[in-house]
DNA sequence: CTCAATTAGTTGCATAGTCAACTATAGGAG
DNA sequence: CTCCTATAGTTGACTATGCAACTAATTGAG
């Protein structure tokens, strides 16, 4: 019942899972009970793609921060659910380029209402000094381990 | 190339789960360059055990805070490694005993020990204070997000 | 005592992630 | 122009999660 009962829960690594966890499945129920059917990870694909109009794969790859075989699967979670189109790209023949269905244009709206809805009853809970200063945390920490991750294999 | 672009990451539901993921690598790597053959999620059925010799699988998704068919896998896994071992109760037959096996027992203090270097790593490069903000913060975020989870369901 | 409700655990389906092997295309060195 | 290398994407093996349906055992109401 209790969640945080973890003994090792003073740790940034244990409780920054059980917080995202948490996030997650709030996050996801959201956007269920608003009729729109998307996970987290495939919204994340989808500002990419609001943004950018068309990318290729890897280019979506760079700006979620997830390897090229985790996007080929959560583009074939979007195209199942007719989100998105992928078409080779003619000037390079490896690339595939990504592009919005009119029902993936049309969910940027309601898709970010109710996101930007569910982020601000989380932030609104915690005091707005205390969220910026975890909020640099969490980055300091993303930067950190990025960086560690790439050196003990290669520092190219 | 740059992890922490995505426009949303402003949002606590956005950078937890990227700091989570980042930390899940890290740690299971650390693991793995110590030679033990674990990940993060065993790990944390391996602390149950630790602490309360035996434990039914419910206990134990309960302490770890997951639902009882995550800790089916995972102790498919543990049992997979030979650390370890399940057995009816006799005096209630529809709960498992979940019990180390010498092996398991022999882990524990090599594996704390790797976890608590790997958190002093993370821990050591963040101001103390702005440490222990974060952690509250988390914190606040898991009970918010774990009460609503119940409330529109049911509030029994 | 018997039947209904509860509890423990398993399993199927869908989703997601990593790593490594593999295919196909592109592009530069010579 | 050819060959080696780099890049884009796919796939398979393994791990992990949530939800729901299901079995088996227990327990409490009557």
């Amino acid at each position: 019942m209790n969640r945080c009962e973890c003994p090792v829960d003073e740790s940034l690594g244990c409780l920054t899972n059980h917080a995202a966890f948490a996030a997650r499945t709030f996050l996801t129920r959201q956007l269920a009970l608003n009729g729109i059917d998307m996970t987290i990870e495939q919204f994340k694909v989808m500002v990419a793609l609001w943004n950018e109009k068309s990318a290729t794969q890897q280019t979506i790859a760079d700006f979620v921060g997830k390897d090229k075989a985790s996007i080929t699967r959560l583009i074939v979670g979007l195209e199942k659910r007719a989100l998105i189109a992928r078409t080779t790209d003619e000037h390079d023949k490896r690339c595939n380029l990504v592009t919005l269905t009119p029902h993936g244009i049309a969910l940027e709206k309601p898709t970010m209402e109710t996101l930007a809805g569910a982020n601000a009853y989380i932030h609104n809970d915690i005091d707005p000094n205390e969220l910026a200063i975890t909020l640099r945390v969490l980055k300091q920490m993303c930067s950190l381990l990025n960086y560690s991750k790439n050196s003990p294999k290669e520092s190219k």
